[in-house]
DNA sequence: CGGCCGATCCACT
DNA sequence: GTGGATCGGCCGA
């Protein structure tokens, strides 16, 4: 297991990023436990000349100027009032480009996230859905900006980072479709930025 | 300062 | 398949 370098995020081509995060292992340590899993379904946001995304027209506000950062920075937000939803920023710094992460197969600290997800056992639907892979990793909006490429030294720091754990994914398992809820962004809405894993 | 709305989820029909 | 929850961010006045 390789913790993702810095160089893959600060890469010009988000949609490509995003198609690359399937098959790549996502972990957070918070309260001294380690949760994680692997990677299966994102989406791109491709900057200011994308109009899905919230830095759409070069916007900058108190919110999105966590996504001109430079890659490998956290990007999370509140949506609906209700959700955290938990994105990885690419490309350079003041280039607002960002990738969210969809779902998740939960491999590491199952017990930990079924008790964050509220959930006995894990059911159908455990670790899909942006909403719910923030939840159980025990993401919240309040760490946006946290750097993802540093593993925590030690049990009591908090971390989120992404590894390689050397899963490879086909072309041929790799389902492309239109975003989800991008509905108002007219013909971007259209652009073929979801990537997920076959459900095998 | 007020009003609208969202990169969602779940319960209920 | 549908509607309600729920509240910070954003924009216009």
């Amino acid at each position: 297991m390789k913790v993702l370098p810095r160089s893959f995020y600060l890469r010009e081509d988000v949609v490509a990023i995003a198609r690359e995060l399937l098959g790549k292992c996502l972990f957070t340590q918070f309260d001294g436990r380690i949760t994680g899993g692997i990677i299966t379904e994102t989406e791109a946001y491709a900057g200011v000349t994308d109009s899905a995304s919230h830095a759409y027209g070069n916007r900058r506000t108190q919110r999105t100027e966590v996504m001109y950062s430079q890659g490998g920075t956290a990007y999370v937000y509140l949506c609906y009032g209700v959700h955290s939803l938990f994105n990885v920023v690419t490309n350079m710094k003041d280039v607002p480009h960002a990738v969210l992460i969809r779902a998740l197969k939960p491999v590491t600290g199952i017990h930990a996230m079924l008790r964050r997800a509220g959930k006995p056992a894990a059911g159908k639907g455990f670790g899909t859905g942006p909403g719910k892979v923030a939840k159980i990793l025990g993401i919240h909006y309040s760490h946006t900006g946290m750097d993802l490429t540093v593993k925590p030294s030690s049990g009591s720091m908090p971390g989120i980072w992404l590894e390689d754990g050397g899963v490879r994914i086909r072309p041929g398992e790799i389902i492309t479709g239109t975003r989800i809820g991008v509905e108002y962004a007219g013909k971007d809405a259209l652009l073929p930025y979801r990537f997920r894993i076959m459900a095998t």
